[in-house]
DNA sequence: CACAGACATCGATCTCTGTCAATATAGATG
DNA sequence: CATCTATATTGACAGAGATCGATGTCTGTG
């Protein structure tokens, strides 16, 4: 009982939202919207999504990651499930290791709706 | 005594962080980044950002605002000094109004870090 | 000066979230 | 099967944040 909320496919982003600076979101725009940022918008997180975007190959298996951190290893386990649960990244198990990959189009998108410019 | 964290000037946000993509992000980085994006991180900020963004004019005050939602005025008034803290709007008093305007170069800036893609 | 209106600040409350230790699960290996 | 390793889940707790009512500050007006 944690995801009461719709979580948006990428491609469903891109559709659902003006600009920012184009017209007024609805409020029922703005919550969709806003836990993909709340996702992003925690040091930790943001470190995450840079280590896995960067990595080479595109994706970082989490015994890559958690060594970049001073925090327990459930702590990182939730972080990525927070990242995952918002559409952010892609999750890919391999034998005993497990793959996460940045949606950069999810990231193109947040992009898009946060720095496009007014179209009038 | 409530703000210790340094805040960026929009111009160095965009000289202090290279794209996700291109590189991790340290530590320092990561918690330069993290307010401005937590301040857009909340369906009332991001509708704000909207109302304000895309008003006539690139400005907005506060009467224009308040109106657009259920909530009390102090409320409105707290929501409008997180985004003013952050650096994505700044304010203006004319006489007995306040209007507030978005930083469109802090936004870009957000968007550039989020949804460039990486240069190798 | 007195008053009214626009906005900000304060203090309290309630909810949400980041972190940890403990434990569970699942795949590899002997 | 027993065991080891990689990752996830659970439950608890402290700190952060969203909201409100009450109140303060500033500005224009009579």
């Amino acid at each position: 009982m944690s995801k009461s909320l719709p979580v948006l496919a990428p491609a469903e982003l891109a559709a659902c939202c003006p600009p920012l600076r184009a017209e007024p979101l609805s409020a029922g725009q703005a919550e969709l919207i806003a836990p993909m940022l709340k996702a992003l918008a925690d040091p930790v997180r943001l470190r995450l999504m840079s280590l896995i975007a960067s990595h080479p190959g595109g994706e970082a298996c989490v015994c890559d990651l958690t060594g970049a951190f001073d925090l327990r290893q459930p702590t990182i386990s939730h972080h990525l499930k927070v990242l995952h649960d918002s559409g952010l990244v892609s999750r890919d198990k391999r034998g005993v290791w497990v793959y996460y990959r940045a949606r950069t189009e999810a990231l193109a998108s947040l992009a898009a709706l946060i720095g496009s410019p007014a179209d009038h």
